[in-house]
RNA sequence: GGGCCAGUGGUAUAGCUUGGAUAGCAUAGGGGCUUCCGGAGCCUUAGACCCGGGUUCGAAUCCCGGCCGGCCCGCCA
């Protein structure tokens, strides 16, 4: 337990033991943190039941709780219980758990709980776009903020090889002569393919012939004919390699691919059918496909039925995500999809499903919201569309013209491998900053942002510190208060100690949000600091100073590391 | 039509789960800072809770009703 956490457990049982002394025991109250305390507690609440005025409920708990422990100072404001912490204490064991820690600090020790993380999972037609780029971003903080939490974590992509789309796709690929149409210049699988994706969908729409030809391969492919179910697969493969590289780009890479495919293939899906057949709430219509009536699930209106058959009995995407989350719970204690908000209501129904089946355990769903396009949603088939690619290229070139104009000392590849660094930082904390059920529109110069609250000024804080304890040569930790009494440096330690709780709420509560403006928080403290205070140039403060700067470093560190963001020693 | 999500300074966003002190952060705007550790910085100034009811001692937060935007309501994936 660190010091923070103790700090509050003494406030509350000395709060606890306060109230029974005024006569009332078992209250609940809240606990906020404020510029005027380390911890408050607002005492409205006890008013009712002691029958007194919040600002005399206030006071008289504060004359009956002595400073003792961690807790330095009690006072009562306002109607508010204010709490201060021991800074001497705070500051010495803060800079001496992240000094023994390290990389380390923040995180909880294993709890040997299995989670699997399933993110992105975008269908291998065309290349991965702005719209869609919340998705692994998000899923891949999630997952190293989980990490961090004890978990022992397990990413996964579940592919759609599967139906109409991927068919398409692949005709396109072995019918559409090459040359007949423009691929893209970039010299990627999946920017190459999409092309012929256009192409198949534009010809499918003109031409009668082509449509026959595509439904007779669904139709195969529905039969299990293994030649189109092999060219499919190929071709969402070679796909997937491209969208690989894209991932790769924006430090994302995942433990398992599973294909949608293998669930009719090894009969699961089909398993599936026949339990579900048998519970009580399916029925069949006088076509002869099969659905479960969901109303008792909280489902409301129309969308009660949940088909899960067609009339011929095949089985349909919904149904094969029964049979895949199925397995994923043979492997995994707890599961998160992260998906769009397209996907609210067929969750809810696969979650109700799943209860129908007789299992225990349920996905967890993390919804985001699309990115759009200022002039309207994107679409792969129309072309209408900001690529990741593109936009991790600009933010890398914007980086380097930065980096160009600042330094003389480097050279070109030094600068080009610093500019990935900054760019992909700059994209990657853009997007995990806003609440992910937050629309989004696209805008250059927004997802390009390296000022202020963005990813490159917390790359920039760390560089900074990296070059000061360079230029330190040696030095000797010190951890001593007495040495760190600034108004900069106490403030700057008290963010430090709260890493944990950040860690904790981005993980389990899903907020990793929580992540990025904490970076900021830390980033911004230490400029102050640095701002006010001479580190190098200080004579007796010079060795704690010098530690302080290293344990920032170190937290910056983390918190980086877990929004999956590089940080360079230089930029 | 029904359901879900969102609406906070000019712009973008946090806070809403668990109501509480002066609504936080950034950017653009005004004014300043470089004999010293990296100015992608620091200081300072001005500026916001969609509208209307309700609950409450107290509402950005909870409830009801509007308005605006997104998404969903397929034997598609």
């Amino acid at each position: 337990m660190d010091s923070r956490q103790r700090f509050e457990e003494e406030a509350d049982s000395a709060v606890r033991a306060a109230l029974e002394k005024l006569g009332s025991s078992g209250l609940k109250y809240v606990k906020e943190a404020s510029d005027k305390a380390d911890l408050a507690i607002p005492c409205f609440s006890f008013s009712k039941e002691l029958r007194a005025d919040p600002k005399a409920v206030a006071e008289k708990l504060a004359e009956h709780i002595k400073p003792s422990g961690l807790i330095s100072k009690v006072s009562a404001l306002n109607g508010y219980l204010n709490f201060m912490m021991d800074e001497a204490v705070l500051v010495r064991e803060t800079l001496d758990r992240i000094l023994a820690e390290g990389g380390a600090y923040g995180s909880s020790p294993s709890n040997g709980i299995r989670v699997n993380v399933e993110h992105t999972s975008t269908n291998p037609t065309g290349p991965i776009h702005v719209g869609r780029a919340r998705n692994p971003i998000i899923g891949d903080t999630l997952a190293r903020s989980l990490e961090r939490c004890g978990y022992d974590v397990q990413t996964e992509y579940y592919v759609n090889d599967v139906g109409k789309q991927v068919v398409i796709l692949t005709w396109g690929v072995n019918n559409v002569p090459k040359g007949s149409v423009k691929e893209e210049d970039r010299d990627k699988a999946d920017h190459k393919l999409v092309a012929y994706y256009r192409e198949a969908n534009k010809l499918m729409e003109e031409n009668e012939d082509v449509r026959e030809q595509i439904a007779e391969m669904l139709r195969r492919f529905e039969d299990g004919d293994r030649e189109v179910i092999g060219s499919v697969r190929e071709t969402a493969e070679a796909m997937l390699g491209g969208l690989k590289e894209t991932l790769a780009g924006i430090n994302v890479e995942l433990g398992t691919y599973t294909w949608e495919s293998d669930f009719i293939a090894d009969g699961s899906a089909k398993d599936v059918v026949e339990k579900l057949k048998g519970s009580e709430y399916a029925g069949q219509t006088e076509d002869g496909s099969w659905y479960l009536d969901l109303k008792d699930f909280g489902i409301q209106g129309k969308n009660t039925k949940f088909t899960f058959t067609r009339s011929d009995g095949t089985t349909l995407y919904t149904t094969r995500d029964l049979a895949y989350h199925l397995d994923k719970f043979k492997r995994a204690d707890k599961a998160i999809d992260v998906l769009g908000e397209d996907q609210k209501l067929g969750s809810k129904q696969l979650c109700s499903a799943l209860e129908i089946l007789g299992g225990k355990n349920i996905p967890e769903a993390m919804f985001y919201s699309f990115v759009s396009l200022p002039e309207g949603k994107m679409s792969t088939r129309k072309g209408v569309v900001v690529y990741l690619d593109d936009l991790i290229d600009e933010a890398v070139s914007r980086a380097m013209e930065e980096i160009r104009s600042r330094r003389n000392d480097l050279s070109e590849d030094e600068m080009m491998n610093i500019a990935r660094k900054v760019g992909v930082g700059a994209i990657r904390y853009n997007i995990v900053r806003v609440h992910p059920e937050k629309q989004l529109v696209f805008k250059w110069d927004e997802a390009l942002n390296f000022d202020g609250n963005s990813g490159p000024y917390i790359q920039y804080v760390h560089a900074r510190a990296c070059s000061m304890l360079k230029k330190a040569g040696g030095y000797e930790h010190c951890t001593d208060p007495s040495m760190l009494t600034d108004e900069y440096e106490t403030a700057l330690i008290k963010t430090l100690s709260r890493f944990g709780g950040v860690i904790k709420e981005a993980g389990e509560e899903k907020r990793v949000h929580a992540l990025p403006a904490y970076g900021h928080k830390v980033a911004a403290e230490f400029n102050q600091m640095y701002a006010a205070v001479p580190v190098l140039a200080s004579d007796e403060h010079r060795n704690a100073r010098l530690t302080l700067v290293e344990c920032t470093r170190t937290v910056l560190r983390n918190v980086l590391d877990c929004l999956g963001i590089d940080y360079p020693e230089e930029m």
